[in-house]
This record gives structure tokens, sequence and C-alpha cells, in this order.
DNA sequence: TATGGATTAAGTGTTGACACTTACATGAAA
DNA sequence: TTTCATGTAAGTGTCAACACTTAATCCATA
């Protein structure tokens, strides 16, 4: 009576679960908007039950709430909740960049570089898109390194829950500048083994966008409710 | 159509999803045991359906694992996964501590010092039971000090997936012991805005935990696989 | 006896229908 | 005109039945 291995996917469900993500990421459900389910059974040509255990799922990972007899909604995250998230995005990272001055070998440390000098290149360029991908790469790099899969996962975590509200979100030029100063000044960090500089290094990479934030919303924020 | 403040549960499935915490916490299901959804249908007087949304709501907690066709497992943590949780519970407890110390009050002194005299009291009965309690209590008070309700969640989220594998685990008076002074010193450093005595302490004491787990483990595990 | 394929039972995945709750609209009374 | 009660529609909560997958059993065959 022992679980198998693969296959941790219950089908149907999962698949809707997945669109729906999509269309929260994408922005064609917005916060506060009410997820109908027997249109959303129609639109995927299902019947409601899977729909309602992909919401569940949904809940789980905290994208949309639900409320007895009235329904799910799209979570509305708070400036207050966004704060709270990246200090401990900021904490998590700072972890794994410190463990993983005892995890890097060579082949990372290439990848490393070839990582950075792309990203500089993104700059250069101008293309915030390619930019984005290779600094979810970096990070993830570091994430892996930690050795530790549940900070990974957690992370991952943190950083959709943010990417909900940071659809508009522009990256100028400069930022993209600035942030790779600082992921060299993190890997340089790792390299060398100096673990507290690789831990705050880290870390205030992260809060750096923590304020970007609240300078935003202290300008006049098109953000939701405070 | 904005969402209504209240109720944040849906009726069924949420009370269904207490039971069956219960159950698993309890130990009456065992860890890698499947649930019968027809059986657990009947046993709680009701239909699948809401069965169904109670196992998902336990899926999005991690207490069990999906497998398609084949049903539920109530989810076997490994040695690894303990090991990993600790650390980043550490890492939640130790920045909640460093926080602390901006936000604690004279009254919030009070509570802690009758806190930790209860906690001396229970240890010279050599009762378990009330000071695993206060020694949660403890825990909350530092978390919510932290001004940071989601680093709150998520240390609670620990302790709960923690607490799976702990249901044998026996806090020795020595132990009891050893533990309230750390706590005390914990309580100093915040008492006295010493942040990174107070974030040291802090982590330290968790990972004493995690470093009893660790011996038990190499005496000859009482636990499932490795 | 060992092996391989069909059979069968158990259990999850999915469905459509029905019950109940909630919010809105309509209309009567003050 | 405002307020409150009642009716009504929309939508979620729950249920029982059916379809499909998986795993174990049994029997025929070498």
């Amino acid at each position: 009576m022992t679980p198998p291995k693969e296959k941790p996917e219950q089908g149907l469900a999962l698949f809707i679960a997945e669109q729906l993500k999509q269309l929260i990421y994408t922005g064609a459900l917005k916060p506060s908007e009410r997820l109908n389910e027997a249109a959303l059974a129609v639109r995927m040509g299902t019947s409601r039950g899977p729909i309602r255990e992909a919401i569940r799922i949904l809940t789980g990972l905290g994208l949309v709430k639900a409320v007895a007899n009235r329904g799910v909604f799209v979570r509305e995250i708070s400036v207050r909740e966004m704060l709270e998230i990246y200090e401990l995005r900021a904490l998590v990272f700072g972890f794994a960049a410190e463990r993983a001055t005892d995890h890097i070998n060579e082949q990372h440390k290439t990848r490393f570089e070839s990582l950075l000098d792309q990203m500089d290149q993104a700059c250069d360029a101008e293309d915030g898109g390619v930019y984005y991908d290779l600094n979810l790469e970096f990070h993830a790099l570091v994430l892996t390194l930690s050795n530790n899969q549940r900070a990974h996962e957690t992370y991952d975590d943190y950083v959709k829950e943010l990417h909900l509200y940071r659809r508009s979100y522009f990256n100028s030029p400069g930022n993209m500048r600035r942030s790779n100063i600082e992921h060299r000044a993190i890997y340089e960090a790792i390299q060398k083994g100096t673990k507290a500089k690789a831990k705050s290094a880290a870390e205030k990479h992260v809060l750096s966008g923590r304020q970007r934030l609240l300078s935003r919303i202290d300008a006049g924020s098109p953000l939701s409710n405070p």
C-alpha cells in the first residue's frame, strides 16, 4: 500500500488549474474578480467538478480566496502583504546565497559568468524580456546551490505571488544595470566563499526591489487597497 | 463585485478537512496510508464531493500527496525534508526575533516574563504537556512582535509539518530546562534591543532542535525513509 | 512449475441534477 | 421619498450515478 513514485497529477483539475493561473497572471482575470464556476466549466469544455477542484488548488497557492456561498475571488494582495513577502523573499535569498558558497563548483561558476555576461548584453540591447528570463535563471541557480529544495520552492512561491502585481512593472534600463551590478556582487561573494558578504549582498538585492516598490507607492501608486 | 470580509469558509469541506487533520496528527491515519474517499464519506456521513474538496485542501497544506487514479496518501516526510524545514524555521524565527526588538513594549515584556516563569514551573513539575503549550505561546508571541503576518503564518506551517513526525517525541526534563534557558537568552536580547544577538539566539534555539533530531537518527532512528 | 494474457473488483475521475443560500429587484406602506 | 418586506434569479453546495483507470486474481499454456 505504498504510493507510487511518479505522476503526482490527477489530470483535468491540474490542467485547468494551470489554465486559470495563466488567466490570472496575464490579467485576463483581474484582482477581486469573481470566478464563475459554470461559466468556466463551459469555457473549459468540462463540468463544474474539475473546476471546483482546480479552484481549491489555486486557493492552496494563495491566488484566490473562497467565500462561503459567494464563490471565489481573485486575491487582492495588499501593499502590506507585498512588503511582508519581499522581506521573507530577501531572507530566503540571503540564506540561499550563504549556503551556495558550500556547494558551488567550477561548472557552476562558468554558468554564473555566462549568465552575468548575457544580462549585460541584455542591458545594452535594453531588452527587458530577455533580462527578465536571465534574471530568473540567475536566482534559480543560487537557490539550487543552496541545496535546500524547500527553500527553492518557497522562493518560487514568493516570486509568483509578487508577480501577481508586477504585471505593470517596467524594468527601466537604469534599473537593469543596477540590478546586474548587484548580481555580480552576489556572485563574487559566493565564488570567494565569503558567507556573510554573500548573504548581505543577496538580501540587499531583493530589498532594493522592495524599496523601488515603496518609492512608486509614495509617488502615487497604481495599486489597490493600502 | 467586491468580496465580503468575513467567513472565509465554505462549510462542510472545511469542517471535514479539520477532522482529517486531527486524524493525521493523532496518528489514526498513518504516513503512506491511503485515504479512501467512499469510506471517509460514509464515516463522515456525507457524500464524496466534500471529501474530495477537503482532500484538496490538505494537499495544499502538504499533509497528503495525490496520485492520479490511485488516490491520496498521507505524506511521508523524509528526514531530508525535516532538516530542510528546520533550517527555514530557524531562519524565520531569527528574523522574527530581530524584528521583535522594534515592536516590544512593557506589556509584552510582562507577558514574556510570565511565560518564562511558568515554563520554569513546568520544568520543576516535569509536565511536558504544559511546557509544550507555553512553549508554543512563547514562540507565537515572538512571531506576533515581528509585525510580519506572513512570517507568522509561514512559521506555523513549518511547525505543523514538523509536528507530523514529532508525535513520538519525548521532551525529557533535561531538554526542557535547556530549552527554557535558550528562551531567556532570546527574550533578554529582544528586550535589550540587541538585534544581532536576538537573531542568533533565536536561530540557535531552533537549530538545537534540529540537532537533537540528527542525534536520534544517528542513534538508530525510529523514522521512515531516509 | 512458471509465465502470460484475459477477467474482475476496487476506487478514482467526471458528470448532470437538485437543494440551499445570497444578493438584487420589485413593490407596498409610512 | 424612504424604508422594509417579499419574490426572484444567479450561483454555490451537495449528491448519486456512471465512466474510466489501475492492480490483483485466475486460468490457460508452455
